[in-house]
DNA sequence: CCGTAAACCATTCTTACGTCA
DNA sequence: GCTGACGTAAGAATGGTTTAC
């Protein structure tokens, strides 16, 4: 689990998206469903539909992936649909969203275009490029000699964050994505491994405000669209390519985390039916037992088999079978009574109460 | 069918942190 | 208590693949 980062306020309104999983979970009364493709080759194997609603942790966001339809691949097999009652609802989040405005596809807000608007008041203007960098990105990108000025302490949170705004590439590392962005490009560890001294190593990690900016972003919508992964970049002063990058990556750790959690209640689930299965087997000896002792035990129609309206298992006593079945019939419901095989339920010949059904 | 963009995935690499001698 | 080596977890970044359009 993850210790969650508030800014601001906590008083800001729930975001949209939890507004819809409480819907969710007040019409449904769902509080985490899942299903397993089976059958199925490659990705769709292992396909899951994960809804996990009114979590708090943070990786509970998969519910994003709606606004997104690639993630809404049909799984191929039948689906095996899981439930689990809804965790206890915890206020989410307590971050403000002050200053974080999602541009809409005719980009119509412009979150980053102001320096007012978003983090800035919260001082992510210190991290712009001081004015030696500036200066010296102003006809070309940084260089890394640019970052190694302002290397200081990796205790100090402001000192890294402006650190990090600070590091750029020389211009030849950039990937085709980072060369289409056209935006100034910052180093890699990897390429400021060859510094100009060969003593420093560049700060690779974003700072605990540009992740907790991104991370509050990322509550919001789990993917991005052009505008808007340039409309953060603008705001945190990074490359478009590093918002992406760390989106996917948050999706992943999200997957990650919810396939953990998949994997324990499925070994749950695995215990339970194997205790079931083991039971049933105890059971099924005893009826044969019973039926070699009593070879006239069990000849009843199957019709005669009626469902109990208490504990809706098949009513029926270890006396008489004629005379139990005969009484339970005429105690209960005619249209609880049992017919088919598709739906039938559980016969327990020796008590009335199943095992394990505590 | 082909090209492109976006997302996913596996992997590498860096950093921070804890442990221990 | 301080220090450096070492291991490890977390996260940033990359290249390849898949998918939708």
């Amino acid at each position: 689990m993850e210790l969650e980062l508030s800014l601001g306020d906590a008083s800001s309104k729930p975001f949209a998206f939890m507004e819809k999983a409480h819907r969710q979970v007040a019409n449904k009364g769902l509080g985490f469903s899942m299903g397993l493709g089976l059958g199925s080759a490659g990705r769709d194997q292992e396909e899951q539909k994960i809804h996990e609603v009114a979590d708090d942790d943070d990786d509970d966001d998969d519910g994003e992936d709606d606004d997104d339809g690639r993630d809404q691949r049909p799984s191929m097999g039948l689906p095996l649909q899981l439930d689990l009652l809804p965790l206890a609802p915890v206020p989410r989040n307590q971050a403000s969203h002050q200053g974080l405005t999602w541009p809409s596809d005719n980009g119509s807000s412009e979150a980053g275009s102001s320096g007012n608007v978003g983090l800035p008041a919260r001082g992510l203007d210190v991290n712009r490029l001081p004015s030696t960098a500036v200066t010296a990105a102003a006809g070309e990108e940084v260089e890394d000699g640019a970052a190694a000025e302002v290397e200081s302490s990796p205790n100090s949170a402001a000192s890294s964050f402006q650190m990090d705004f600070c590091i750029y590439r020389g211009g030849n590392g950039g990937t085709k994505r980072d060369f289409e962005s056209g935006e100034a490009e910052r180093t890699s560890s990897r390429a400021s491994d060859e510094d100009d001294n060969g003593l420093t190593r560049k700060k690779l990690r974003l700072s605990k405000e540009q992740s907790a900016f991104l991370e509050e972003s990322f509550k919001e919508h789990n993917t991005l669209n052009p505008k808007q992964k340039l409309a953060l970049a603008k705001q945190l002063n990074l490359r478009p390519r590093q918002v992406e990058v760390w989106f996917q990556n948050r999706r992943a750790r999200t997957k990650l985390k919810q396939t953990e959690v998949d994997c324990e209640y499925l070994k749950r689930c695995c215990e339970t039916l194997t205790e079931e299965n083991r039971r049933l087997h105890k059971e099924l000896q005893e009826l044969r037992a019973l039926k070699t002792s009593n070879p006239f035990y069990m000849q009843l129609p199957a019709t005669t088999l009626t469902m109990c309206p208490s504990c809706e298992r098949v009513a029926a006593t270890s006396t008489a079978p004629s005379a139990a079945a005969s009484t339970a019939t005429t105690a209960t419901d005619p249209s609880t009574t049992t017919t088919t095989t598709a739906n039938r339920p559980r016969f327990y010949p020796f008590s009335h109460q199943p095992p394990g059904a505590s």
